[in-house]
DNA sequence: TTATTGGTTCTGTGTTTGCAGAACTAACTG
DNA sequence: CAGTTAGTTCTGCAAACACAGAACCAATAA
C-alpha cells in the first residue's frame, strides 16, 4: 500500500544539487570538448557533471535526472568510464545506491599516458623508415629528425614531473 | 580518334610505385592509428601512403588506384588534409596533375600544437574551480594541483625543443 | 510471499558517417 | 568545335553510432 512518509524519506531525488545555468553551460562545453577527443556525447557530459558537482560523488539516479537521459545510456556510459579507469563508485552503509566519482587522483599517470600515446607515432615513423628506399633522402632525414625528437621527448617525461614537484615545494 | 602512343606516354598509371605486402600492411596500421585519433579512415590511409611512398609526392590518380577508393573520397580527404595544413601539393611544368605530399617540415609546430591542445583541459578545470563551492576541499585541491601542473607544462614546451636542439648538436 | 529499488541488458530507431557513383566544371588538346 | 584529362560537387545508401524504452535481474523491504 502507498505510504507517503517512507517515500519522501527514501526518495533522494529531492536532495539533488541545484545546477545553475552556469553549471549547465559548463557541463555542455566540457561535453563537446570530450566529444572532440572521440568520446560519445553523454560520456563527456557525465565527466562535466562529476567535475562541477559540489559533492564530487553523484548517484546513478541523479546523473539520469540532471542530464535528462535514459538509464540505459547512463549505465553504458558509466561502464565505459570505469573500463577506462576514469571513474569509480563507492557505496554507503544502508544505501544500495552507487555514488560515482572521477578518479582525479590519477591525473599524473593519466597525463603521462596521454603524452606517451601521442609519442607513439614514433613506432610507425621508424617502421616507415625501415621500408623506405634512399630515393628521397631529404624526406627520410626529416622523418629521422622527428623520430629522434620523439625518442628524446619520451625520455623527458619523468623528468618533467620531477621538475614540477621541485618547483612546487 | 584513339591513338596508342600518346596514351602510354601520358598515362602515368603504369609508373605507380609497387607496394609490397609490408607496405600495404603498414599503411593500414597507420590508418587505424589515425582513426583512433578521430580522423576518418581514408584520411589515415592517405597519410600512410604518403609516408611510405618512396617519392614522397603522390598524384591524385595514384592515391585512387593504390588505395582502391573513389575519386570523390580522395578529393574530400585531401581537401581536409590541406585545410588542416598537414598536406600540400606541387605541380610540374607540362603536367596538369597535382602531386601531394605531407608537410613533414612542420613537425615541430604540429607537435607543439598537439601538446598545447592536450593541455587545453586546464581552461575547463579553472572554470570548474570558479563555480565550485568549498564543500569538498580535497576534490578542489586535486583539481588545483592538476591545473598548476598543466600551466607548468605549457610553459615548459619551448624549453623542451631547445634542449632537444642542444643535445642534438 | 509480493512489491520496490537500483541498475543492466536487449531491441528498436533516428541520426550521422564514410564512401561510391554520377553529374558536373575547368583546362587543355586536336 | 568536340574530346580528353584532372579533379570537384552532388546524390544516395549501407553501416555504425548514440540513445530511448521496455524487459529483465538481483537485492532488499513489507
Amino acid at each position: 500500500m502507498f505510504t507517503f512518509g517512507p517515500l519522501l524519506a527514501h526518495n533522494p531525488n529531492t536532495l539533488n544539487m541545484v545546477l545553475t545555468e552556469k553549471h549547465k553551460e559548463l557541463i555542455e562545453r566540457i561535453g563537446v570538448f570530450h566529444e572532440h577527443k572521440g568520446m560519445q556525447p553523454l560520456v563527456g557530459r557525465i565527466i562535466g557533471l562529476l567535475l562541477v558537482h559540489e559533492e564530487g560523488e553523484v548517484s546513478f539516479d541523479e546523473i539520469v535526472e540532471q542530464l535528462g537521459v535514459s538509464k540505459s545510456a547512463v549505465s553504458n556510459a558509466l561502464t565505459f568510464l570505469q573500463a577506462k579507469d576514469r571513474c569509480i563508485y563507492s557505496t554507503r552503509p544502508g544505501d544500495r545506491k552507487r555514488y560515482f566519482a572521477l578518479k582525479l587522483s590519477d591525473w599524473r599517470e593519466d597525463f603521462a599516458k596521454e603524452l606517451e600515446n601521442i609519442a607513439e607515432i614514433q613506432k610507425f615513423i621508424d617502421q616507415v623508415l625501415e621500408v623506405r628506399t634512399e630515393k628521397n633522402h631529404e624526406f627520410n632525414c626529416k622523418m629521422k629528425d622527428f623520430s629522434d625528437f620523439l625518442g628524446f621527448f619520451k625520455k623527458e617525461i619523468p623528468a618533467l614531473f620531477e621538475r614540477f614537484k621541485k618547483q612546487q615545494a
